[in-house]
This record gives structure tokens, sequence and C-alpha cells, in this order.
DNA sequence: TTGAGTTTTCTCGAATTCGAGATAGTTTCG
DNA sequence: CGAAACTATCTCGAATTCGAGAAAACTCAA
């Protein structure tokens, strides 16, 4: 996303780069976790949404894992193929697709989870878990009036 | 990279859920200013280390970057066609190249950087510059220790 | 109820990124 | 010095992601 350089003293570049550089580092721990058993991060991320929320449509897990929708039909097909999720059709709205998790796919994140969890923990043990929740508190505020404000850019 | 779900009471698992979000959102921001000029965010991020740092060599800048040797090299390319940066021998080491901005590229940057700027404060003024500091500094020291633990993971 | 506007999902081609070499040059140190 | 280990860069094919549609279904106000 671009980081670099002479961030100097305008704190809002300065916290961009430092976002960008810790988002980048932690994900390679995670991402190397996650390969060890077979899966890319994005699979993981399906996999995980379904683990703990149960059946979703496919729209909502894609809004979890931050993908267009293109990639997202891409990453299910991977996750089909592979007998870990099944698409059903949505009762609901006949439009959508339920992705379900199989017993295959429950028992790989039963697995999995906890050592992604503990991956995190261990990338992360340069913070206290005081200091994690101040972070995350204000991490969440930027995130969040952030993503409210996208199309307000060169708007209309 | 993966965001989701049960976050639930574990700070490690929530803070990266809030940081890729939060990446994303700001993210955002950067790319629809940058597409504005023609540039790709990577593009952006080669010719904005060479601005502020002058010539590098490719390694250097790449590293900004956090792209893989292949993708940068790619990149460079593009920049090359533009003409907004000219590859020339590093007379420090024959195997280098060294970046140079061109004029052209330097005029370009020295329009759409502070516009850059800008963008990115507004996409962060959710929080006070008290907040960014305090945020860039816990998440500066998570970044830095969760890089400097990447290779332990599975080691040998 | 109808139709304009929105949402969900998929397809497909193009753009981007990765990752594994290959090559050439550098460094280290016995 | 010379071998081994390392670094910088590029190439190339494969994997991934994007983005722009298209088709079907849903919403809701007049």
């Amino acid at each position: 996303m671009s980081q670099n350089g002479a961030s100097g003293r305008d704190p809002a570049l300065e916290l961009w780069i430092v976002l960008a550089r810790a988002f980048d580092a932690v994900g390679r721990h995670a991402r190397a976790q996650v390969t060890q058993h077979g899966l890319a991060d994005t699979e993981f991320g399906i996999l995980e949404v379904l683990y703990h929320k149960g059946p979703l449509p496919v729209c909502e897990a894609q809004r979890r894992i931050l993908l267009q929708s293109g990639s997202t039909a891409y990453v299910v097909d991977k996750l089909e193929k592979k007998k870990l999720v099944r698409r059903t059709p949505n009762p609901r709205d006949k439009r959508g697709t339920l992705l379900v998790l199989t017993s295959k796919g429950r028992a790989l994140m039963s697995k999995i989870f906890p050592e992604h969890a503990a991956t995190l923990r261990r990338a992360m043990r340069g913070l206290s878990e005081a200091e994690m929740k101040r972070a995350a508190t204000l991490v969440r505020k930027l995130g969040v009036t952030a993503a409210a404000t996208i199309l307000d850019e060169i708007p209309g």
C-alpha cells in the first residue's frame, strides 16, 4: 500500500507507515502457520468465520475477509474442491448461497484454530495485554471512521 | 489476511482483526487518491521513497514497499515505461541498479505527495493528533517485535 | 403490482503478485 | 588467494486478485 520514507513530522503519515509494517509483519506469522496446513490465508479466513458463526451467505463471509466478489468465488471454489465447505441454497433468499462447513472442515478448524490463536499471541508478544487493548481501541476507532468516509473522498 | 469473527476475549486475536480492517479502510482512501493520477499504490510507493531519499538501489526501494523481488521488477518496469524513473548502474556495487527519479517523476510527486498526505490526514481524522501518536507508538512496537521474530516460528 | 433501484453471486479477461530459479557480483575467512 | 556463503536483480510460469459485467432475486414506494 505504499510505505516508506520521509514520514517526518506528520502523525497521520507516520501512523500509516507503521500500520502497514505491523500488518505485514504479523501477517507473515499468520500466513506461515496457516500455510503449514495447506491453506491460503483467505481460505483460512472463510473457514474461520463459518467455524465461529455457523453457515453464512457468501456475501456475509466475503465482508469478513475483505476480498472482492470475484476473488471470493475463486476461494470458495477451492474450499469446495477440498471438501472443506459446501455451497447450499439459501432458503431465506433465492439469490444467495449458504456456505456450510463440512465435518472435514470443522475437524480441520478445531485443530488449526487454537494454533492460529497461539501464533498470533506469539507474534504480538512484544506488547503487554494492556497495550494490546489500548492499541485495539485506538486502531478500531481509526478503522471505523476511515471506513465510514471512504466514499466521501472525491465524491460527486 | 483473514479477519473475522469470534475474536471474543483474546486481545491478540482482536487486535489482529482490528488492524486488518483499519489497514484496509485507510488503504482504500490512499489508493483512491493515487489512482486518480494514474498510479498504482506500489508505483506510488517507489516514487515516494525516491522522492524523499534520492536515488536508491532497487533492493532498498523494495524493502520499503513490502513486495517480493519479482513484483518489484514488474513495478519498476512500469515506472520506466512511464518515464518517471530511470535504472542506472550502481557504481558502488556492480550487481545492483540504482533507481533515479526523472524530472517528470519529480514533478509528478511534488504535485501528488501533498495531496497524498492530506488524504491520509482526512482518512484518519477520527483520531486526534495525540491519539495518532499514541497509536503509532504502540503499533510500531508491535511491528518491530513481530518482524524480529518472523523466522523463529516453525524454525529448524 | 409494477418497475426502478439494489443486492447476491458468478464468469471472464486483465493486472498483479508470488516464488522458484538463474546469473553475476560481493564478502568472509581459513 | 580461493571456496563457500551470501546478496542483488531479473525472468518466467503459476496463483491470486481485481473489476466489469450479466443474470436472477429482492425491496419498496407510488
